[in-house]
DNA sequence: AGACTGTTTAGCAGATTAGCTAAATTGCTA
DNA sequence: TAGCAATTTAGCTAATCTGCTAAACAGTCT
């Protein structure tokens, strides 16, 4: 099993085209959720609850600026879920870069079991 | 815009853990769908329509042999679109090995700005 | 304090999804 | 043809998802 802790909720973050466009928005560099709203058609709220659902898979970060909610980015987090999955099924076709954790080899440092 | 054309099925495909387990399971060669029905806890008509859902998306392929139907992971499709996506969003961290499918023009800079 | 901007939370409606059982389909074999 | 095994299709239910509007929360500025 590939499935480490909860790259469930990674795919199913990926699952949406709006979410997915949002991380693409992300790549270049922080965006403030109003900023990252005005680029939808979609309401404010719909989009601020993408944002709750790619923050809870851990897919991008948020800090506080003043009035405003900027977003980052968890490339990391992003490559590695997806990029372990890739690895498991078709190895061949794809190759990690940063792998600071360890596709198959052992498993994680850090006390990710249970 | 790095959606292509019906990227957006083989994500929803993905976003359901029997189904990655499938694509997984795949991995070794083919299998007919009563074998990988008897993987999961699921009843036999849930699987096959999680079968429906990955050859949509184009995922897997289906052959007849006699009595059964084998299933094929079609690694080339899995490649290309999850590829694709996270070489928009993060081609730091991967590489494609078989890029039959043209990753876009290597100058992206979001212009996107208003 | 009061007004204003930016963002999220609440609550609701419509669409989609996954699981199940029963029934239909397809192919093999006696 | 009847019978059996392997799969899928139909139909139903419960849960989840997305979008919306209205309201609440947080922070800034005068």
């Amino acid at each position: 099993m590939t499935e480490s802790h909860d790259d469930s909720g990674v795919f199913k973050a990926l699952a949406d085209p709006t979410r997915r466009q949002i991380l693409e928005d992300l790549r270049g560099g922080e965006l403030a959720a109003g900023q990252i709203a005005g680029r939808f058609a979609i309401s404010a709220p719909s989009v601020s609850r993408h944002l709750g659902v790619l923050r809870t898979a851990g897919l991008i970060t948020e800090r506080r600026d003043g009035n405003r909610i900027l977003y980052a980015l968890a490339e990391d987090r992003l490559a590695a879920c997806v990029g372990r999955f890739l690895s498991a099924v078709c190895p061949e076709q794809i190759v990690l870069r940063h792998t600071k954790w360890r596709p198959d080899t052992r498993a994680d440092e850090k006390g990710t079991e249970a």
